[in-house]
DNA sequence: TTCAAATATTTTGAATTTCAAAATATATAT
DNA sequence: ATATATATTTTGAAATTCAAAATATTTGAA
């Protein structure tokens, strides 16, 4: 059976991959106009420890998706360049909480910018209540993932 | 002064964040469990390739943002897995084209299932003419990237 | 209390992906 | 003819990642 959306559907889904491949590449020019030194990686662990509860080893590893030993190896060169601390938990000593630096703080204002730009240009030329259906949408896309 | 849409813009910004977080980890996964045994870095090559006009290692370095001798590489790792051949072009034999083989149509059509389902998701609760909405937001998003 | 199991992190060794620059091959234009 | 431009591959190095082993601390049961 035909789909009546296909065509909608097919633009939508090129539309994503476009928006996808490019995203990277696009913020990290930007950063790197901004003076700022680090690659778009070391900048979103920076982001996952700002954002996360309480910004242990594991729960900012959980929070980016990778192993808490490849988290390790970013923190070293991150604390090398001055961008985080490292205090022990005085709760539970196995803890290692990561804290920011004002260096850091520098950069991410710099990121949040950045995407403050990103989503002015998607609401440009919304209409009232057209926020809505969009909100709708990425929520429907973002719980496809999580079956 | 005050953005009135402020909420709705924090909410699809963080939407938006979590999306591209966590769609290349699903995808994988996915595509694993279909018994694929390409990384999705090597998945998206084979889509390149076959998305492309014409599959000039210099056309399809630049789909994807990566250089051409990146792109040697991975097209020497999956040319031994026999997913590709190279052909020289016959008009302009500096060119290499490169061809996918029966192997990788077989990937990118579970591929394109993933994605189908994926868009399927979106639309799943959108009314007569709230696509209009979406591929608005998504096209001005996209060409924000342009300047 | 004490010690085995559980939890948190780091270290190690290896694989993958990427880049820039040099090398090679072919085409084009004067 | 030959210098220049274009297309690709090779080379060497850096960044990012993982799994598994090692280390340190906490927790719970005897």
């Amino acid at each position: 059976m035909k789909d009546k959306n296909a065509e909608a559907k097919k633009i939508v889904n090129e539309l994503l991959v476009d928006i996808f491949n490019r995203i990277l590449i696009i913020e990290a020019e930007y950063m790197k106009k901004q003076n700022v030194k680090l690659s778009m990686n070391e900048i979103h662990v920076l982001e996952a420890i700002e954002k996360v509860e309480e910004s242990s080893m594991s729960n900012i590893a959980n929070k980016l998706h990778i192993t808490v030993g490849s988290l390790t190896t970013a923190i070293n060169t991150l604390y090398q360049k001055k961008y985080v601390v490292r205090d022990r938990d005085s709760e539970d000593r196995r803890k290692v909480i990561i804290k920011l630096t004002d260096l850091s703080y520098e950069v991410l204002k710099k990121h949040d910018l950045f995407h403050e730009q990103m989503i002015d240009s998607i609401f440009k030329e919304l209409n009232v209540g057209e926020d809505k259906v969009l909100i709708e949408s990425l929520r429907n896309l973002s719980s496809f993932f999580n079956r």
